[in-house]
DNA sequence: TGTATAATCTTTGTCGACAAAATTCCTGGC
DNA sequence: GCCAGGAATTTTGTCGACAAAGATTATACA
């Protein structure tokens, strides 16, 4: 079985983010590259490239001499987090209002979708995938890089944090999101840039608030805000 | 002259990200792994895994079994720059008014000093150095590593954009400037989160008119917004 | 002469090996 | 029994080498 050359940083890449974001390999954890050389049958040499890549994207951090980490989740704050968050399910929302194309609404459409079903059969995990998919979809219509790539760090740090504060996703979300992202798309269409946005704000404000909730309920969980 | 074992990736990394930011590589200059390994007279090894975090950056591209090259301008695209920059002028202003302490304010009024006396001397390179220092002490204050790496990486690609578009520096930053960097640090200090919102907002707007201004008077230059 | 094809050269992606740093384990002393 | 110091092991950072992919040059043919 021979890999085609150049894939092998980025299969390792690939696997080792999805590894990650699953919690597979948990936040804290460290890496050994010889360990994973073997298990991917390459040398070190593309394993460390795609560790720099991970390091790169906040994913694990890269201790000089010492063995690399999955980044934990205690030096994310979670008050740097929601602000952000809020910040861009608004502006992202709101740009892609004033600046999509048709066959970014058939995407977000496409999307919303596969959200629906997944709420309808209630598989948490789906819902996840597909509610973040569906957002991002929203922010490749806004057309602006900057804010794309802010929001995907984003939303896989949120990935991250909901599965090691609430690992076992039995908290499942409300039909009413399903809602929501309908007057959403609507917004879109309309090119109405303001409902687009307080839309935006409404939607994130009442994710971080079901995840505080959450939290002050879990209160052993706790850390500070 | 023996260098200390782990630092050969990160000086290869520090040196080169300075070259591109100062344009002494241009946009689209293709990058040759050898040649640079001879330069800093280390292996190819750790020039690939800089080369590597520089993409990470968006600073390089890294085309597969190709010379990397250094990331060109045009991929940039100037409306999604300029709306991310005010975003991010606003929201680090805003929330540095709200989160910072008192050693914040110290720092931010050393870079303060630091631009009034590049603009008392007229050094356009000092100033625009000054300026980007000053606004993150401002984002460091805000206390969001999140908002931070955004505007960092803005800043650093205004560096080049400015350069690409006005090479030699000859338009001053105004005086003006000077000024509304005082109301800011008022605004920040007295914790008035709409003052240092709307100050960062005119701030950033006022910059983007004049980026916009000289483009359209240097319209031989001009690109499509 | 221009173009397509083949041979050659250059450059990248990957590998195994080695040395430095860190970690672990062992030994000796209290 | 516990701690300190040192030897041995493990793991990382770097290196030189080789093979594959791309770029370049040379060649044959129309």
């Amino acid at each position: 079985m021979e890999r085609k050359r150049g894939s092998g940083s980025k299969h390792v890449y690939d696997i080792l983010r999805n590894e990650i974001l699953e919690l597979a390999l948990p936040p804290g954890s460290p890496i050994d590259e010889v360990r994973l050389a073997q298990r991917f049958d390459v040398s070190r040499t593309p394993v460390r490239e795609a560790l720099v890549k991970l390091a790169a994207d906040g994913l694990v951090e890269n201790l000089p001499n010492r063995a690399s980490m999955v980044s934990a989740i205690d030096t994310l704050n979670l008050r740097s987090f929601f602000d952000a968050l809020v910040l861009m399910y608004r502006v992202t929302t709101r740009l892609a209002a004033q600046h999509h194309g048709p066959e970014d609404l058939t995407a977000i459409r496409e999307r919303q979708a596969e959200f629906r079903r997944a709420v309808e059969r209630q598989d948490a995990l789906a819902m996840i995938a597909t509610n973040q998919a569906f957002h991002i979809a929203i922010a490749e219509a806004a057309q602006n890089g900057y804010f794309l790539s802010l929001f995907s760090r984003l939303l896989d740090d949120g990935r991250r944090i909901l599965r090691v504060y609430f690992g076992s996703y039995e908290d499942r979300l409300p039909q009413r999101f399903v809602d929501e992202h309908e007057a959403m798309i609507a917004a879109i269409e309309a090119g109405d840039l303001e409902e687009a946005d307080r839309l935006g704000r409404a939607h994130a404000e009442q994710i971080v608030d079901q995840i505080q909730n959450l939290m002050t309920l879990r209160s052993d969980l706790a850390i500070d805000l």
